[in-house]
DNA sequence: AAGCGTATCAACCGCCGGAAT
DNA sequence: TATTCCGGCGGTTGATACGCT
């Protein structure tokens, strides 16, 4: 207990000696009292997108604060960069994708965002699940009809093949490679719906349309078309399983790039600037013939 | 039509490295 | 330098959709 007379410059420096103490190191980014889980309705998801339209991605420990939403800032992030940024793609793997995959896999490991790296208009988290729910399984039912020898080449397990990726990593140079990812039919994500959403939302509130610099983060790639209004389901096409049996590597339609140089000129898209340079992988990916030599997987895939 | 099993995927969990204080 | 948290990542889970009997 304190005495009474130093009560009231005690108790100013008890207020510091707490707030120092409680500020020690970061500040928290929220309590997780009142956080609420599970799925985002669209009214949270219009909300974050305004939010960061606004502001930009990052700084997600203010988010919650600032927008008044109950997800912590991880959740937030999340949803940003799983969901609703510019630019994703959903359903629809094309077979180049899928190869690409599958190659990289082999390669990396279960290293999802460094393959997703490779597939801007990927997540990671997609890729994961696709791995998970077709790719693995359809492999694994390839490799039991397959030569034990060859199919050791495919990689299932979480262990990378490190003597290859390390070659390929010591024979890469500074030339800036370009992967290009195909898009056959592709699903409009609610994520784009809720863009448009808030983008007609945001021109009828205000009559000043153009806004901040920011905003055109969001006139991403259907940013001309739309009538795809359907709101993706995030199912699979079953077409698009069966094409994996018939991998066709000739008929990629490479015509993402705009969204590509799109995406990176805008900076909003994380983990998909500054891929490592890595232009002899990326031409060993693309090139399909050498990567169904090395992986063992005949034209089945 | 109902019940059950399977597939899919969004979201959460926990860990780690690095940044902030 | 120590402490604390953020941001990123991979693994896992749970809700829902779908298909089969």
């Amino acid at each position: 207990m304190r005495g009474n007379s130093q009560k009231s410059t005690h108790k100013v420096e008890e207020a510091e000696e707490k707030e120092i103490i409680i500020n020690m190191g970061r500040p928290p980014c929220c309590d997780k009292v009142g956080i609420k889980k599970g799925p985002w309705t669209p009214e949270e998801d219009i909300i974050l997108v305004s939010y960061i339209q606004e502001h930009g991605p990052g700084n997600w420990r203010s988010v919650p604060t600032n927008t008044g939403l109950l997800r912590c800032s991880k959740s937030c992030r999340l949803r940003w960069t799983n969901y609703l940024r510019p630019g994703i793609k959903r359903g629809n793997f094309t077979p180049h994708e899928e190869g690409m995959i599958i190659h990289l896999q082999a390669l990396l490991g279960n290293k999802w965002a460094a393959i997703a790296s490779y597939l801007p208009q990927r997540t990671d988290n997609d890729i994961k699940n696709y791995w998970n729910t077709h790719l693995k399984k359809k492999i694994k039912k390839f490799q039991s009809n397959l030569d034990p020898q060859i199919s050791s080449n495919i990689n299932l397990t979480p262990q990378p093949s490190f003597q290859f990726v390390s070659k390929s990593f010591n024979e890469s140079n500074t030339e800036d490679g370009k992967v290009n990812t195909t898009s056959s039919s592709v699903y409009a994500s609610s994520a784009e719906n809720i863009s448009r959403l808030l983008e007609g939302w945001m021109r009828s509130s205000s009559s000043n349309s153009n806004s901040s610099p920011k905003n055109s983060g969001f006139h991403h790639q259907n940013g001309g078309n739309d009538d795809d209004q359907v709101v993706g389901n995030g199912t699979v096409c079953k077409h698009e399983f069966d094409s994996l049996d018939n991998l066709d590597y000739g008929n990629n339609n490479h015509d993402d790039d705009d969204d590509d140089d799109q995406e990176k000129k805008l900076g909003k898209v994380e983990n998909i600037v500054n891929p490592p340079p890595l232009s002899f992988l990326e031409n060993w990916l693309l090139d399909e013939t050498i990567g169904q030599e090395v992986m063992g997987i005949p034209s089945i895939f």
